[in-house]
RNA sequence: GUGGCUGUAGCUCAGUUGGUUAGAGCAUCGGAUUGUGGUUCCGAGGGUCGUGGGUUCGAGUCCCAUUAGCCACC
């Protein structure tokens, strides 16, 4: 999933986003809440008709602001209180609150309210906050009104086995339609990552979604993919993309970098998508000289790549060598 | 010709009564970015302080000469 996290994946049209290959797109219900406002979203028409994006939307519950704002934010058991980014304003975030802004979203999939802490933390916060993750998870499956909108749980636990087993397990006994595994990718090494991801799968339902939230690298997807998991959201095509770094089959391009400058190649020959119909040398000169036209190309391109590392994955699972895949791209993009 | 103003990093400029390895912004070069508070963040290279003398323990700073540019007046 392309992360549009207002509403709008950023610098890329609907039309441009479906061209990459996306199904379906994220966004955020702290930030639509607090900007344009959940009622003013609604009245536009949900999502769907605010954006025009008419493929499903997966809207996270705020959960994560809980983690990255949060020295401007508390959390009890009734509620996490923000202070809004935006105008200072003291914000309070019930499971229940988040799932009725979620509907008014109305996006496709409505995430439930958890509690990320930052890591490393000691074992009793990480304990308090998966507990806690797991009341909020049923109070937000008691607040659904919607049989229209589906609703994912999230596991957490940190990055102690015991506790993500134990989370996945009691998650599983709720009637959820897809689980997530969420408080990762936070800045543990890809690793610990990966070995959490491995311990927590087999105790989610297999014949349902399974989401890793935040992910990742191209790398990522490939290890997690091996590791059990169906879908992903990561702000990382976009934001690099828009950065100047590029996305391709043997690693990265920093396209700000002089020795691209008068490189007459194209980012990558088999790309269809419309960065790839200009040199590298004119993609830099963009990006040195500020057009907007360079971080568009490169989101586009970016999105791209990811959304065709997905498809290639899908057609080496279906053609039973996934494994082979996974160690070239292994090979490509470890060093 | 006379008087005045100005010469410090590639560019635009700071630089205290003379006092540690002369600074900033932009530019250049490199690095970072994982459920987006990111046209962001971090770092590096780059200077015979126009030139030559002098004063002083010590000069980008004070004095003299010289040179270049600009302005005004003959």
């Amino acid at each position: 999933m392309p992360v549009g996290t207002q509403g709008t994946v950023k610098g890329v049209t609907i039309d441009q986003v479906a061209a990459t290959g996306a199904d379906m797109i994220l966004g955020n219900t702290y930030h639509l809440a607090l900007r344009p406002g959940h009622e003013t979203v609604r009245k536009l028409g949900g999502l769907h008709g605010m954006s025009g994006w008419e493929g499903p939307i997966l809207t996270d519950s705020g959960g994560f602001q809980i983690f990255s704002l949060g020295k401007i934010n508390q959390v009890t058991e009734h509620a996490a209180t923000f202070r809004s980014h935006i105008d200072g304003a003291i914000i309070e975030l019930t499971p229940e609150h988040s799932i009725e802004i979620q509907e008014s979203l109305g996006s496709d999939v409505a995430m439930v309210l958890d509690h990320v802490v930052a890591l490393p933390a000691d074992d009793d916060v990480v304990l308090e906050a998966m507990e806690r993750s797991i009341r909020w998870a049923a109070r937000c499956l008691n607040a659904a009104t919607r049989d229209d909108q589906a609703k994912f749980a999230i596991v957490q636990g940190g990055l102690d086995e015991t506790l993500r087993v134990q989370c996945a397990r009691q998650m599983s006994t709720m009637d959820f339609t897809g689980f997530a595994v969420g408080g990762l990718s936070v800045g543990e090494p890809p690793a610990e990552m990966y070995r959490i991801t491995a311990a927590t799968t087999p105790h989610l339902p297999e014949h349902k979604p399974r989401y890793l939230m935040g992910v990742g690298k191209p790398i990522d997807l490939v290890e997690s993919v091996a590791r059990g998991i169906d879908l992903f959201d990561c702000v990382m095509p976009t934001r690099n993309g828009r950065n100047g770094l590029a996305f391709v089959d043997d690693g990265i391009l920093k396209l700000r970098n002089a020795l691209h400058r008068e490189d007459t190649r194209p980012l990558d020959e088999s790309c269809p998508c419309p960065a790839c119909r200009h040199s590298r040398g004119y993609l830099r000169h963009l990006f040195v000289a500020g057009e907007m036209l360079g971080p568009i190309l490169l989101s586009i391109h970016n999105l791209t790549f990811y959304q065709r590392l997905m498809h290639d994955i899908r057609q080496a699972i279906q053609h039973d060598r996934f494994e082979a895949f996974a160690e070239s791209k292994r090979k490509a993009w470890t060093r």
